[in-house]
DNA sequence: GCTCTGCGGTTTTTT
DNA sequence: ACCGCAGAGC
């Protein structure tokens, strides 16, 4: 058997065809689960086989760990070596990697620093802050946001100040001056050899438009591109994938229109709308065959699409079993939800032997996982957080990478600003000010002004002249060293010679401790990176290749213990391209699934179904939906809605553990609700406001497994809650011993304020709150 | 220049 | 509930 039919006996029809495709446009609508990673990864091992050099393919993949794993099975297919030389990864990574070997030719140092978001937002503040603008009416995420927008649309400084409507808008929201913030920051960046993400697409555009020798040397070098999830590609990704693929038109895009759910960071979903107009001839295929979940969840995902009006028509099925019903689980708080979601998966754990990484908690607000993760924590269930506050972020982490950086790029300005004052050495914010007019009225980088602070009228007094001579000789000294060191070895330095471990093992404080181990983690990190690179044909383990790794990584890329057995917490954003075997999906609620904030217009609604359906269509086996009455947000308790979206989906795929009583403001009554099952009903007519039709009758193992889930709970109330009455004493076994001080409310929505003995005053909802009344 | 305290914004999602 | 920052006092 020829090597090429071997693979081909691994895909369908449908699959086959876009994999053999080798030339001209075209285009794959691959549904959910329906194996497009497998023919992204067969057609690049096909092509190899016929004989197309691995130099001049390029794959550009949402996630560089998405990358890695194709590059490591078409390493199997096709051998390591050659499988070494494909271009892959993410947008960024892969045009930061050009844009050092070409950065002079846009007057970049080739070791830019990539400014993240918050070094960013510093920026923008400290500018907002020397302009004499008001910080409340130019707010730097705002102005980000703008920034940002401009930047991914193409609009240059020069373009902007071109275009009186852009002005326009601006001046009409009392934002007069946004133009010169955006001059004056892009001046900054350039000034401080840094470019933000938005950059790394932007001036890779630049690059090529600008320079038509560079654009052919890369059109001739990328004969074959490829582009995954391209529906979540935005306008200054997409001119990169247009210009670059203009000479040969050997592109292949792959995505899911019903899978876009970037568009607030400037993804087009016309972008894959349009692509057929794009280029000419171009070859659709279609792969609408999930093999990753049950009947049940697939159905019940393409009811839910079917409700978006802007869509590519196609027809997800699936050759898998029934499976069971989609739980939708009623909770009375957030904190309950976290109880009822970690005892389900001690359950299904104990019940059938599923193990930890089995399982997902997704959310749609990192705020969330908070809940989750402290009834883990009490039900010892191991698990791991992704994304939120990446450890690359950390207040410690930062201000080491920040000496990292400056000794690479020293005109790197927000590096500077972090460290010249950590650890204290008596550099204040007034010192910091003026070295700022003075690098200003000379033209040159802060840095510079730190050297010559000497022989420059800055206005400072002796002792302030040599403290900043001492930070000079440091920093100084250690770019020396750090032309024959290897990014360990001068982490190392960094971190021994400026003292910062004991400054932190002063304090003492739990806090301290927890960021040595910290200092110590990131310390192991390089190590391991820098090991790493020695195995990487022209890598050499420096501190710059450590900087652009990290700078672009992603939390998924810190896969350290990638293969531990823990349940996963993440957003939803973060788990397209993910599969799990039993999928939660929390805080079903009105206002936060679907956000309050994406209420506003159809495009922005339909995107938050789309986001719903890529998580429903995360699980292989079980999906489960839970929403909470009440919740902390704001570190307030708010009532809560079911997100309109779980009456989407079609009753026949669910399975509503939801007890009517509570529908019809009867008091509540947690007993054990299965006990006796109600008889099937129609719901009654005359009452509209009954949202939630009767349970559909449990298996007779939903209902074991319910049941002990269920009694683990104790959220009744006592029945003398009823008589609740100012004055009276009460135990709660979260907030202590307190006194009533306001009963109002009637029914299930009787409140009590209570002050609490050290806790203060707090609102309570009788029905949920776990009081005991003291005689 | 440093440290403490109180205030305000935060929670939509990310490379 | 939590974090970061500004302003006041030292």
């Amino acid at each position: 058997m020829s090597p090429e039919q071997s693979y081909l006996k691994e895909l369908n029809e449908a699959q086959q065809q876009p994999v053999l495709h080798k030339d001209g446009p075209l285009m794959v609508i691959a549904g959910a689960g329906s194996g497009k990673t497998r023919v992204l990864t067969y057609r690049i091992a096909y092509l190899m086989q016929q004989g197309v050099d691995a130099f001049s393919i390029l794959a550009l993949t949402f996630t560089n760990k998405a990358a890695r794993e194709m590059k490591t099975r078409i390493a199997d297919l096709v051998g390591a070596s050659e499988a070494k030389n494909l271009w892959m990864g993410t947008f960024h990574s892969v045009f930061a990697r050009l844009l050092r070997a070409e950065a002079d030719k846009l007057g970049f140092p080739n070791n830019f620093t990539i400014y993240d978001t918050q070094d960013a937002d510093r920026l923008i503040a400290s500018i907002v802050k020397e302009m004499g603008l008001d910080k409340d009416v130019y707010k730097y995420k705002q102005l980000r946001n703008r920034i940002s927008a401009f930047k991914n649309s193409l609009i240059t400084v020069n373009a902007y100040f071109k275009n009186p409507e852009l002005q326009e808008a601006d001046a009409m929201a009392r934002r007069p001056k946004t133009g010169d913030i955006y001059r004056e920051y892009v001046e900054r960046c350039f000034k401080a050899g840094a470019m933000d993400f938005d950059d790394l697409l932007l001036k890779t555009n630049e690059l090529l438009n600008r320079f038509p020798d560079v654009l052919a040397k890369y059109q001739d070098r990328f004969r074959y591109i490829m582009v995954d999830e391209y529906q979540d590609t935005n306008h200054s990704q997409y001119l990169i994938v247009r210009t670059l693929s203009d000479k040969f038109q050997n592109i292949c895009v792959v995505g899911d229109d019903a899978q876009s759910i970037y568009g607030f960071r400037g993804a087009n979903i016309n972008n894959i709308l349009n692509f057929q107009k794009d280029y000419a001839d171009v070859a659709v295929y279609r792969l609408e065959q999930n093999y990753r979940s049950t009947k049940t969840i697939v159905n019940a995902a393409n009811t839910i699409i079917a409700h978006n009006k802007s869509k590519i028509d196609k027809t997800v099925w699936t050759s898998n079993g029934q499976g069971e019903r989609i739980l939708v689980k009623r909770l009375a708080t957030d904190a309950e939800e976290g109880r009822w979601v970690a005892s389900s998966i001690f359950e299904l754990k104990m019940q059938e032997q599923q193990r930890n990484k089995d399982f997902v908690i997704l959310y749609r607000t990192n705020a969330q996982s908070r809940a989750m993760e402290d009834a883990l924590r009490k039900r010892d269930i191991p698990y791991r957080v992704f994304g939120g506050l990446s450890f690359y972020q950390r207040k410690e982490i930062k201000d080491i990478l920040a000496y990292l950086r400056i000794l690479v790029n020293p005109k790197d300005e927000e590096s500077l600003k972090r460290i010249i004052n950590f650890p204290g050495r008596g550099i204040g914010q007034t010192t910091i000010d003026k070295l700022i007019i003075g690098a200003k009225e000379h033209q040159i980088t802060l840095f510079e002004v730190i050297q010559a602070c000497n022989s420059l009228p800055l206005g400072l007094n002796a002792g302030t002249q040599n403290k900043l001579q001492q930070f000079y000789t440091l920093i100084h000294s250690l770019q020396i060293e750090n032309e024959n060191a290897n990014a360990f070895e001068i982490a190392d330095k960094v971190i021994k010679r400026t003292g910062m471990i004991n400054e932190l093992k002063k304090d003492g404080t739990p806090e301290g401790v927890a960021r040595i181990e910290n200092i110590e983690e990131l310390l192991n990190g390089i190590r391991d990176f820098t090991e790493g690179q020695l195995e990487i044909a022209d890598a050499t383990g420096s501190l710059t290749e450590f900087l652009e790794d990290v700078a672009l990584a992603t939390d998924f890329d810190n896969d350290k213990d990638e293969h531990a057995d823990r349940v996963s917490l993440m957003t939803v954003h973060l788990a397209k391209g993910l599969e799990f075997t039993n999928v939660f999906i929390v805080g079903m609620e009105e206002d936060l699934f679907p956000s309050a904030l994406s209420l506003n217009t159809r495009s922005e609604l339909e995107e938050e179904r789309r986001l719903f359906y890529v998580a429903l269509t995360r699980a292989e086996r079980r999906a489960f939906l839970s929403y909470a009455l009440t919740r902390y947000r704001w570190g307030k308790l708010i009532d809560a809605e079911p997100s309109r979206f779980i009456d989407e989906i079609d009753e026949n795929y669910l399975d509503k553990d939801i007890p009517k009583d509570d529908y019809v403001f009867k008091p509540f009554i947690d007993k054990n609700i299965f006990d006796s099952p109600p008889a099937k009903q129609t719901p009654v007519k005359s009452l509209p406001q009954e949202k939630v039709r009767l349970n559909t009758s449990p298996t007779p193992a939903q209902l074991g497994r319910l049941k002990k889930i269920n009694s683990s709970q104790t959220n009744s109330p006592t029945a003398d809650l009823i008589q609740l009455e100012p004055q009276m004493k009460v135990e709660h076994n979260r907030f202590g011993r307190g006194v009533v001080i306001v009963v109002d409310g009637k029914g299930n929505d009787k409140k009590a304020t209570i002050n609490f003995a050290g806790v203060g005053e707090k609102k309570l909802l009788l029905r949920f709150a776990k009081l005991k009344i003291i005689p």
